[in-house]
DNA sequence: ATCGGTACCTGCACGC
DNA sequence: TGCGTGCAGGTACCGA
């Protein structure tokens, strides 16, 4: 479920956790846990303070005190919650000098592992949307001879964009998923840029979307579902123009485009 | 090196 | 009620 703008909200609402002391940490049956040792884990972890929790694209970075990251992907349906009851989904427990955090993922598409040095996976994305200049996304736009949602889609194009925000960047912009990156010209990289800056600032702003279970770790749900102009609105009509909007697959995810604003 | 397709896992909505 | 199918915010890995 998350992409830049949910994790964004979910960073921010632990927040207070920074300068909290894990007490104790379990972790259960663990496909998460990446072929780690989770009973090393949980010995490493104990006693340790938090020092910095920080988002890299869709992956959360919490730095310990004394060195060392925990890494943490939310995959598709993880959760990170600040108390609550550990149920059928819940990989792992930190249990903090004051609180608890639970990680809850029912797919198990997210992960959770240790680094004792700056983790490779966060080094290895490309640079944040909202950070990056104009100047290298259009250099970088020109280079690629691939499908532009394809390359929404690579985190080591921009980090943290997934399907909902490139199919609504790309709305926006009027353009064709299926258009080849590299001869996106004329005024289009410019207002896909601006594109996809203001639909992920208006979404961190509501929340994120929620569109079927996503909450922070407060269990609060985002709003900005409703502020999706194609995603998930196949056969309704197009907001502008009033032409039903279509589904197509690219790369094998479900892309929703509107086929008169958005012109091969 | 770059691509596109597949695998991973659970839950839900739908048609029969 | 149950069963099969297709779909879902994710990335990693494979072969071409």
């Amino acid at each position: 479920m998350p992409e830049l703008p949910e994790v964004e909200t979910v960073v921010r609402s632990i927040a207070l956790l920074i300068g909290r002391r894990i007490v104790s940490a379990e972790f259960r049956g663990l496909r998460v846990l990446r072929g780690g040792d989770p009973d090393r884990l949980a010995a490493n972890l104990a006693g340790r303070r938090i020092a910095a929790i920080r988002r890299y694209g869709k992956f959360i970075v919490i730095s310990m005190e004394g060195g060392g990251y925990l890494l943490i992907h939310l995959g598709m349906t993880g959760r990170l919650l600040l108390g609550g009851d550990a149920g059928k989904h819940t990989h792992a427990i930190f249990n903090l000098d004051e609180g608890v955090l639970l990680y809850d993922d029912s797919r198990q598409f997210g992960s959770i592992e240790w680094s004792d040095d700056f983790p490779k996976r966060v080094a290895r994305l490309g640079p944040e949307p909202l950070e990056a200049s104009f100047a290298d996304f259009a250099r970088a736009l020109k280079a690629r001879h691939t499908r532009i949602k394809a390359l929404l889609l690579d985190q080591r194009f921009l980090r943290g964009i997934g399907n909902i925000y490139a199919d609504e960047a790309l709305f926006r912009a009027g353009i064709h998923p299926l258009a080849t990156a590299s001869r996106i010209g004329g005024v289009r990289p410019r207002r896909l840029f601006d594109a996809i800056h203001a639909v992920l600032t208006e979404a961190i702003a509501a929340g994120g979307s929620s569109i079927s279970d996503y909450v922070d770790a407060q269990g609060r749900r985002g709003f900005f579902q409703f502020g999706h102009r194609v995603y998930q609105r196949t056969g309704e009509p197009c907001l502008t123009c009033g032409t039903p909007i279509r589904r197509l697959l690219v790369a094998q995810r479900s892309s929703h485009y509107c086929p008169r604003c958005q012109r091969r």
